[in-house]
RNA sequence: GCCCAGGUAGCUCAGUUGGUAGAGCAGCGGACUGAAAAUCCGCGUGUCGCUGGUUCAACUCCGGCCCUGGGCA
């Protein structure tokens, strides 16, 4: 079947946003990013958001489409991205998806559905006290009771999870597991042609990350945390949790130094690339460039190209 | 030069009254359906400094050597 998008994915650092903003200038396309923190305004260096410089004159959406304090959701991350890549595809451009949050690229091509409540009607939050009061175990039991399948699947450890198929079967009355059923069966929204970006050799990528993590720094991280902190953006919310922003938060409030905090980003940013090769690995589809020691970007180029122009995406 | 302490996993260290070793962190692999840069699961990866000796058996005991830190000169 005729892809009709374009993704580009990969781990931190591994050169997403140049190539997908080159891809776009070459074939006249628009870039549509999908990456849960590069959502929320005021957080352009932590996230390595595209500068002006890097979109190369070329349409970015859905960057800056939150504030720090709301708490985004993939829900409604493609409840704003799909009219987006339709009105790409209606003018006849080439949506280029290019991220590194997995889960919101499979829910943006997969076409799945969400169950129909609202997000914010306090129920998880009465759920996680509950957690802490009567313990997980408690909450699992009831899972237990009411979806069997959902408790065998969820880890008796993942509070999250646990959480969340309670919190779908009391706000609309169906099991996780029958609503994951009946999304299954609708038929992916799009066709995508995958790229996905590594290196050949992991402390490669280390190495990238580290430099990249010393350059944040210098362009003024610190100021950005302080700033978000002085704005009273809670340390709790979705976008605190954001690699970069928690430990220079934990470190200016500790009173620690910032470059103690900048080394556990380095850490925590290494751990994260691994998690999403995880994630991106299983895309059986996916068409993986993996850089030299030095990234020879006119391959990589080249390399996409062809593939694009092969697979009758342009 | 002498005295003391120590050399065990990538790092910090535990341990074996002699039967080829285990924690934390790091690392590796995996999962993931409205928090996902989140959350959760699994895996020990090793010339026990080197070299002789004692012993059925040495990482462990003994000798010598090397290295590191501290002290005395």
């Amino acid at each position: 079947m005729k892809p009709d998008i374009l993704v580009i994915c990969g781990p931190t650092a591994s050169g997403k946003t140049a190539l997908a903003a080159a891809l776009a200038r070459r074939f006249g396309g628009e870039v549509v990013s999908a990456d849960s923190m590069q959502v929320y305004r005021g957080m352009d260096i932590g996230t390595a958001k595209p500068t002006r410089d890097e979109t190369l004159g070329v349409p970015h959406h859905m960057l800056d489409v939150a504030d720090p304090s709301e708490n985004y959701s993939v829900a409604r991350y493609v409840a704003e991205a799909v009219p987006i890549v339709d009105d790409i595809l209606a003018r006849g451009k080439l949506p280029i998806v290019a991220g590194g949050t997995g889960l919101y690229i499979d829910h943006l091509v997969a076409g799945r559905q969400f169950a129909p409540f609202e997000a914010d009607s306090g129920l998880r939050e009465e759920l996680q006290a509950r957690v802490r009061s009567e313990g997980l175990a408690a909450l699992r039991l009831e899972l237990e009771q009411v979806d069997p399948e959902a408790a065998a699947r969820i880890h008796p450890n993942d509070e999250k999870r646990t959480v969340r198929a309670l919190e779908v079967y009391l706000s609309t009355g169906k099991t996780i597991t029958q609503h994951d059923r009946e999304s299954r069966e609708v038929p992916p929204r799009y066709t995508p042609l995958t790229i996905a970006l590594n290196f050949q050799e992991r402390p490669w990528l280390w190495e990238r990350i580290d430099r990249r993590v010393d350059e944040m720094m210098e362009r003024g991280l610190e100021q950005e945390v302080r700033r978000l902190l002085a704005d009273g953006v809670p340390r709790d919310c979705t976008a605190m949790q954001a690699i970069g922003y928690k430990e220079l938060a934990a470190a200016i409030l500790e009173g620690r130094p910032v470059s103690n905090g900048a080394e556990e980003v380095k850490l925590r940013s290494r751990q994260y690339a691994k998690r999403q090769l995880t994630w991106f690995r299983r895309d059986r589809q996916a068409h993986w460039f993996q850089w030299e020691k030095i990234p020879d970007f006119s391959a990589a180029l080249a390399f996409s190209t062809e593939l694009v122009t092969g697979s009758g995406l342009q």
